[in-house]
DNA sequence: TAGTGGTCTAGACCACAGC
DNA sequence: CTGTGGTCTAGACCACTAT
């Protein structure tokens, strides 16, 4: 192949690999290429860009990663689905969360206890009443010594039988289960919530002013580790980011 | 080389590379290559396994690109910092999200006005006084005819200087706006708050019942194109999802 | 059967780090 | 200077799809 580098040195030139994914993106974005529609091979690619296929199959290979392609072996490679106009909110923990504000974090353990499960907690976490033994830990986490959020969290014994053993103020339950139970899925949902009179009182706010709440179901293990809900002030907590 | 495939044909096999990523993630995992720690370079680990070297590289920078390793041209290859127990959020608009669980959508346009922007507003749109016409819409969805969201939106007329002529029952202001001005960023927040009297009508809740709010902020051939705010009833909407 | 993508090789040249 | 990763080649064999 005659290619840019090694004949007199042009150098700087963006890689083939990216030169080609850049025409291909620009083909679709232009309309060119519409969804759905099958883009020459990477034999034709490789001609047209006198390139070795290898090359033009890293290209490929990586904008289907992105979603942009997909690929069907024996087929063809076609244009995706257009994306949705879609956001994703990063839900960081709250510890390292105060922490990259440049603001000092202290959580406060309030209360830890064995708890009786009733059976909706059991449906939770898929356990039948022969194991109805849960921990239950509710943590003040503070920001600058004003009480930011309410960790109110259900642990499996089965996961972290020395949950009770913990030091909560010198290491959040978070951090405290992810390192003995590393972390094999998680479900959650983002609520808005009035607060009950506890939880009110625990983050020093009017029971008038709502919630914003966010609740995890952690899996481990092949099981359910921890079900929480961490209970906010929405004066003075949002999930922000940019895109 | 002499790998499992070609021989007798075991077959089955997973790929080279995959095992190469499954080893160094194995590796990882168990603590035995710890956070910043140099790994074996690509030369090492080809001989060790007994493939090329690109096979190598191409696990490597799989895993590079997924933040797993950081590379370093000239020195080497180390482990990446550990990831933050972190979950993303998607926020979907609110059409394709309806359509998407099966339901009907239905969008009813409540108010199409241009607007004199208040000095809070044009900060937002980063205009001046002299800019301070501003488009205003705003349109209640329905999830088979329940009312789940209230979209009041701002929009700058130098982006979409035909926004007021559409017909927002048949497309909603998202789709238009994608179309006619393709989306550079979004900023947003998601937050828990009270809804005002015409909200909470148009939402058919009690004015006691809090809201999940979504803030949004798009950005759109070098200016704000848009600022609006999505607001939902607690008790008929949550941002859920899974990891 | 011909064409597609999936993977892999055994070299190669380059830019860059660290000594 | 040596060793590292970054890129690329010109083949190859395979599994799969479409005809």
């Amino acid at each position: 192949m005659s290619r840019t580098p090694s004949t007199t040195a042009v150098v700087a030139a963006t890689p083939a690999f990216q030169r080609i994914k850049d025409h291909v993106l620009q083909q679709i974005q232009s309309g060119q290429w519409q969804q759905g529609q099958a883009i020459p091979s990477e034999a034709a690619l490789a001609r047209q860009f006198n390139v070795a296929r290898m090359t033009v199959n890293r290209a490929l290979r990586e904008l289907s990663d992105e979603q942009t392609l997909n690929r069907v072996q024996g087929s063809g490679t076609f244009v995706a689905q257009q994306k949705y106009q879609s956001t994703l909110v990063q839900l960081r923990n709250i510890a390292d969360e105060i922490s990259a504000r440049g603001h000092q974090h202290r959580g406060q353990l309030q209360r830890l206890e064995r708890y009786k499960a009733d059976a909706a907690l059991l449906r939770q976490f898929e356990l039948t009443a022969a194991q109805q033994q849960l921990f239950h830990s509710v943590v003040v986490h503070f920001e600058n010594d004003v009480p930011i959020q309410v960790e109110d969290r259900y642990v499996n014994p089965a996961v972290a039988p020395d949950y009770m053993a913990q030091d909560f103020g010198s290491q959040t339950p978070n951090a405290y289960l992810t390192r003995v139970a590393p972390l094999q899925g998680v479900q959650y949902a983002i609520e808005a919530s009035m607060p009950g009179p506890e939880v009110a009182e625990l983050l020093r706010m009017e029971i008038t002013e709502p919630c914003l709440v966010l609740r995890r179901c952690t899996r481990s293990q092949g099981q359910v580790a921890s079900v929480s809900a961490l209970w906010h002030p929405a004066s003075r907590y949002q999930f922000t980011g940019s895109f």
